[in-house]
DNA sequence: TAACTTACTGAAAATATTTATCAATAATTC
DNA sequence: GAATTATTGATAAATATTTTCAGTAAGTTA
């Protein structure tokens, strides 16, 4: 099901900015948070209030409709998953970001986690950071 | 070796205020945020201006003698790291946080997320969620 | 232990970010 | 196409973060 079926049948309207910011961050292919975002869109001429793009964002987030996704350095964004997909893995140099299918095997350890502290484990926040093929290529052109 | 004396090698300077300030955090056992550290401090009587506990954070972070803890509702906070630990587990219900060895087993899945992605991986993100002992025992008593 | 050097702090102000309010607007339903 | 009402945008308020700089205190040297 995408998104605007999903937001629809939970009883929200399709709106023109929720459409707008939605597109945004599936072209943009890395984590924005609000102000880039309303940044973003005033560039392309689209106008839309900042406080809306927060509402949405907030909406979506609780929707599971997106992610946050957190830098190395401590910044945080969103971006849109896909179902099935929970998980990013985020570039150092560019910040693109793609999605990775989680894995099976978590179940050992968290078995061990368990045990160990005694901690009833409900869920998990996992993240890569690495360097995407591009910034690969432009790293052994010595371009960055 | 502690974090003092690892500040002190560092050529930074052992001062009240940054002692104050992870001795809190190694007390709280759970994620602050800067103004959080503030407000019990000033609670505790001791004064100290809300700059310095965002210089310090940024120091100590910088350094790796504290580490971003990220919540489920999206809240950022901070917890000092032992040498060798990387990785917290966090109570949903209390947010008290501790931590974990990391897997040694992350290599398939390294390896997996190379070969799928194409990206190189550097470093990873791993967090758990779950229930402390303590809110276990509140949660069977129906006390929460 | 006293004087010296300079990293560090605190206070105030400037910015930036996030939330609240409410009339106007536009998406859906009939 | 009109009615209903969720949603938006603008303004203002509240919160959070950064900058600046003079005063203070931690570490060093004598």
């Amino acid at each position: 099901m995408d998104w605007q079926t999903f937001l629809s049948q939970a009883g929200y309207r399709l709106s023109e900015p929720r459409k707008r910011i939605m597109k945004l961050m599936e072209m943009a292919e890395r984590p924005l948070n609000p102000l880039a975002i309303h940044r973003l869109l005033c560039e392309q001429g689209v106008h839309l209030g900042l406080v809306s793009v927060y509402r949405t964002l907030e909406l979506f987030f609780s929707l599971g409709l997106i992610r946050q996704v957190f830098q190395p350095d401590g910044l945080v964004g969103y971006l849109p998953v896909s179902f099935g997909h929970h998980h990013f893995i985020v570039c150092q140099n560019c910040h693109r970001a793609v999605e990775f299918m989680g894995s099976e095997d978590m179940r050992e350890l968290v078995a061990r986690i368990q045990s160990e502290t005694h901690y009833l484990v409900k869920d998990h926040l996992l993240q890569f950071y690495g360097v995407c093929p591009e910034c690969q290529a432009l790293l052994e052109a010595g371009e960055i």
